[in-house]
DNA sequence: AATTGTGAACCTCTTCACAGCT
DNA sequence: AGCTGTGAAGAGGTTCACAATT
């Protein structure tokens, strides 16, 4: 069976959202090409894309809206919940905790967690913080499906082999260090500094970079 | 002359911190091949990215760290100050306003705009709120270099139009959708939803992702 | 002995181009 | 006529392997 690459799985991220935005405005019928258009890529890129996991449109028609976004939703795995814990309640931690997005995509954060003792015990969006004491547990107990690792990098490392004893299975990961994980483990990373330091970059160095 | 891939331009940004690291630890030397190790990635793809810039190394002892980490900033354009404008304080904007790594790598936030009358006047970490009405005039003003569009999908297109009227030359983008900017503007996106939805992807079909 | 810098080989992703449906 | 699905070609990124250097 044939690997299917980050990009083709970001780019059906993009797609089921210019589909939800398509249905929501009564548009029945979509192309390879508006797709692509609507997301900076070509028709044959989204045909590509979506022929990994089978034939969903009609020769000379195109792609009934909606029924395509219920198979990417599906092939996505988000036509379900994710329980989710927040680790560090930070200005991250806090922003995830406040997104509404997350929620909205079936994303349920049931934990957040801090040590700071000036923190524990209040309530963010209707999520009690607690200390970390008792995590490897408290992560069993609520059967945590995915854990955002919003801490310090010097504590990364150790919150998430205590998240694996714990049963959690992947980890967003937004602390800018290379975590190790088993090989059963899903990790992604995630770096706001990035970012803005291609634009620094594209910026100081113009000649340098393709340009939109 | 040759482009430099985005690959390799976030590749930098993370050879940099690993840099910044080993030199606050008092590591005076490093080799591609650690560089490497502390960034999942090659020797021979470090060696490959940095020899896009020059030679930096010495055959048989590897770089100097220091040395390494100020040609490497230097690169990226981070040996400089960045004036920035935060376009929506919602949840994300308030995390930008609140993350040290901006502070510390030059970008300095001037502006804050948002057009809800009970933010406006109001001061986040230094920077006082303010409507978006002379948007134009005050970016143009305050000589802002990069805006971050932090603001709903629908408003996202007008207000970086306007900023390019500003005279803004680049734009981090947190709105999911493609925003069209003319060729001389940079623009990178950034999509908080897509990683948690590549792990929800990973974990519904852990036979189709390579896995660390 | 160790490690860089780099052309060539390799591999992966994107685009092309067209047969096959509607 | 219009558009999908897909094998083949093309483009681009990564790894190999080794000469060059300390």
């Amino acid at each position: 069976m044939e690997y299917i690459s980050d990009f083709t799985i970001h780019r059906l991220s993009k797609y089921l959202r210019t589909l939800s935005y398509m249905e929501e405005n009564g548009i029945k019928t979509v192309s390879s090409l508006m797709l692509g258009q609507h997301n900076g890529v070509t028709a044959a890129q989204v045909r590509k894309d979506l022929s990994c996991f089978g034939a969903f449109g009609r020769r000379g028609l195109g792609y009934n809206v909606s029924d395509l976004k219920k198979n990417v939703n599906r092939i996505m795995g988000l036509n379900r919940t994710w329980k989710v814990a927040i680790c560090g309640v930070g200005n991250i931690g806090r922003a995830l905790l406040d997104y509404d997005q997350f929620r909205t995509q079936g994303f349920q954060i049931m934990i957040a967690f801090d040590n700071d003792p000036a923190k524990i015990g209040k309530t963010i969006h209707g999520v009690a913080i607690r200390s970390e004491v008792n995590l490897e547990r408290d992560v069993r107990d609520e059967n945590i499906d995915i854990a955002v690792i919003a801490v310090p990098v010097s504590a990364a490392q150790l919150i998430v082999d205590r998240l694996i004893v714990g049963g959690v299975k992947g980890i967003l990961n937004f602390a800018p260090i290379n975590i190790q994980v088993p090989k059963n483990i899903f990790i992604r990373n995630e770096n706001m500094a990035i970012e803005i330091e291609a634009l620094s970059f594209a910026l100081t160095n113009p000649n340098l970079v393709h340009n939109s």
